[in-house]
DNA sequence: CGCGTATTCTATAGGTGTATAGAAAAATTA
DNA sequence: TAATTTTTCTATACACCTATAGAATACGCG
């Protein structure tokens, strides 16, 4: 290649982070060797070496690609001037839809980053800290509005938001039957309203 | 050692299956050594096979320490004839206790427990369930004495809450400078009450 | 102390995995 | 088609890791 890294390189390289993005996945970084990312693609495993300097190259790729969109996409929702229940909902949509269609290159971000070593882990650590800032300043403005409890604490609100959405990413992505709009929903409505019948308290 | 199974024997054997928590956590299964394990106990690699007769036993026995008695404990909590409330306080306390006490091992199951053979996992996996049916078996009981909404997923709310707890377990683990009653506390509040302001459409 | 047992050590066989080099094949261009 | 470049292959050096065997040391007890 060399001189014009050319569309088509690019185009089998993605395909190589992808493939590293499956593997990953589901055998873990350590776990997982050179050969089985390069038969996931159907080439033999020194042929990887064409695409990868080193396989923490191929991770440092597969955790960039999982989430470099997924902070971009929460700039946009943090931005937008929609009232609290309708970002919330936005978020979480975001964060559970990137599981399905990143072929869980989100999932090996938040298993398998922490093997990289520190260069590297440091420009995705900022990514995610500027995630959590962005969905913490959402919980400030809710509570400004009185949209949400004012004694809330905005980064634990936004760490559990995370958290939640992680567990159910993970369930999502070994679990093809579920059906994910149907969590996305109930994600929304348990972070928002909690298991208590409040209703009843009114209605009832 | 051969007869006895003495009890200083035991006793090492146990500082064993701490060290490999803590260092299974760190690095995960495929990630840490066998020497890795001998030198966070003191001795030589060759050593560690008097506690183990292979580094994949060493993963079930973590695995099985981390999930044991937290799954009783459970039984305990399910079993008691305490309120709602009391009791998703206690499951949280439990759960997030265990992380702070068990030394990683339960991080340990959560995270690795799959790279064990079929045959050892469904030991675990029954132990899961088990814990997990216990906890539906909560909320379907809060649900007809009316203490949370009638039409809640209980499968997908005890979901979530293991989900909500292994993920600040998680960062427990790793920072060691959280409040555990804090968080403890707060997630409690967080699966109760939910984010929106209910008591400000009552009390003004 | 001296004996038997428990525990740890050293050394190593054998397997697996990463990364590299150079040849071969495929694709592209002239 | 011939020449050039891109892509893949084969083969292998080298490191690391697991598990075992047998020697050495520490321990408990008569």
């Amino acid at each position: 290649m060399q001189n014009p890294e050319s569309p088509k390189y690019q185009q089998q390289r993605l395909a190589a982070i992808r493939a590293a993005a499956t593997v990953f996945a589901h055998k873990g970084y350590h776990g997982a060797s050179t050969g089985d990312i390069a038969e996931a693609m159907g080439i033999k495993q020194g042929s990887l070496y064409y695409y990868f300097k080193s396989k923490e190259e191929a991770l440092a790729e597969v955790c960039l690609y999982g989430i470099s969109d997924y902070v971009q996409r929460m700039e946009e929702i943090a931005a937008s001037r929609q009232p609290f229940e309708a970002r919330l909902l936005a978020t979480v949509t975001s964060h559970l839809s990137s599981y399905r269609e990143k072929n869980e290159a989100l999932k090996v971000h938040n298993d398998e980053r922490l093997y990289l070593p520190e260069l590297k882990r440091r420009k995705l650590k900022k990514m995610g800290s500027r995630y959590r800032e962005l969905l913490e300043g959402i919980f400030e403005d809710a509570v400004r509005d009185g949209a949400i409890r004012p004694n809330l604490d905005c980064h634990f609100a936004a760490q559990s938001v995370i958290g939640i959405c992680n567990a159910w990413g993970d369930l999502i992505v070994r679990d093809a039957e579920l059906d994910v709009f149907e969590v996305i929903r109930k994600c929304t409505d348990l972070l928002l309203n909690g298991l208590v019948d409040h209703d009843h308290d009114r209605a009832g």
